[in-house]
DNA sequence: CAGTGAATCGATACAGAGTCTCATTATCAA
DNA sequence: TTGATAATGAGACTCTGTATCGATTCACTG
């Protein structure tokens, strides 16, 4: 899937930059074509690594550099999951909004959306007095169970 | 509040040490003291800090020993909020399972339970082949509206 | 085509939370 | 009291991420 997704997700993102008046370097289209061409969520050491593939002269300042750019422009979306390090997720312009559940067993990352949940979430936090801003859940849960029905094979992000 | 309450917490946790065959030492008890002494959220760093005003004798390497043991025992919940640092919060043995509201405001944490929550992640969870272990909800919200009403007072954890 | 200045670069020093190592000390059952 | 060993403090170390710096690139002007 996704060819002409991804396709339009990066040139949004040269839109971006356009607009803010930032420049397209060599460097940093590695990094953004890297991002969009891959539906996995990934690390900042693990972006340094694949953008290094395409164009060897990455170098990890200009991969933490790009990433508040990718943030910002709203087309990945910057998560902590509580491990010590941030995970970005190249699928957010498609689907912002979304939750996570992460597998105890194997690691995998599953995304899911819920009307019922925002607007639950809104119910509550109104009746708090506050305003939702965002909102972040994560379910820690075990896919065991269903191993053998194929829903728990990858490993990874 | 919670004079026998917290005192109960601190038994609890020597009972525990009791059954891991864990030795309780003076700076162990210094530590566990502190922790349940406050009812607010701190870090690890913050409860070094306390916890050397009762005993000058702990060292930042025993703190970090020690959290495990508080978070392992179920009375002490950990929880990391993207914030390069993790969370700790002493009333989870009281309202264990409750999600938390963080003003983008003023920084106030606000905890809060609900069964519907509860209800509806245990169902999507289901459906997507997951069974829930634990959970994390976070939202960040804005009390600007409320602030005459003195739901925003406070500053910190 | 130079020349100029701002944006960007890579390398690397630095910061902060948390972990690990190791020689020394303290606990607790016998 | 004693002895096995769990636990300690100090500090080195790791890891993710940020800041600094001089060099380089690029758009623009003359």
């Amino acid at each position: 899937m996704a060819e002409t997704e991804r396709a339009t997700a990066k040139e949004k993102f040269l839109t971006f930059m356009e607009q803010k008046n930032l420049r397209i370097t060599s460097q940093r289209l590695a990094i953004v074509e890297t991002v969009f061409a891959t539906d996995q969520h990934f690390t900042a050491e693990q972006l340094l690594e694949w953008a290094r593939e395409r164009d060897s002269s990455v170098s990890r300042a200009t991969v933490y550099r790009t990433l508040p750019l990718l943030t910002e422009s709203g087309l990945v979306h910057e998560m902590d999951f509580g491990k010590d390090y941030k995970i970005y997720d190249p699928n957010y312009a498609d689907h912002p909004n979304h939750n996570h559940i992460i597998c105890v067993d194997c690691n995998k990352i599953v995304e899911f959306e819920s009307k019922q949940l925002d607007t639950l979430e809104n119910e509550i936090s109104r009746d708090l007095g506050f305003q939702v801003e965002s909102q972040q859940l994560r379910i820690n849960a075990s896919c065991e169970d269903m191993k053998n029905l194929g829903a728990c094979k990858n490993k990874g992000y």
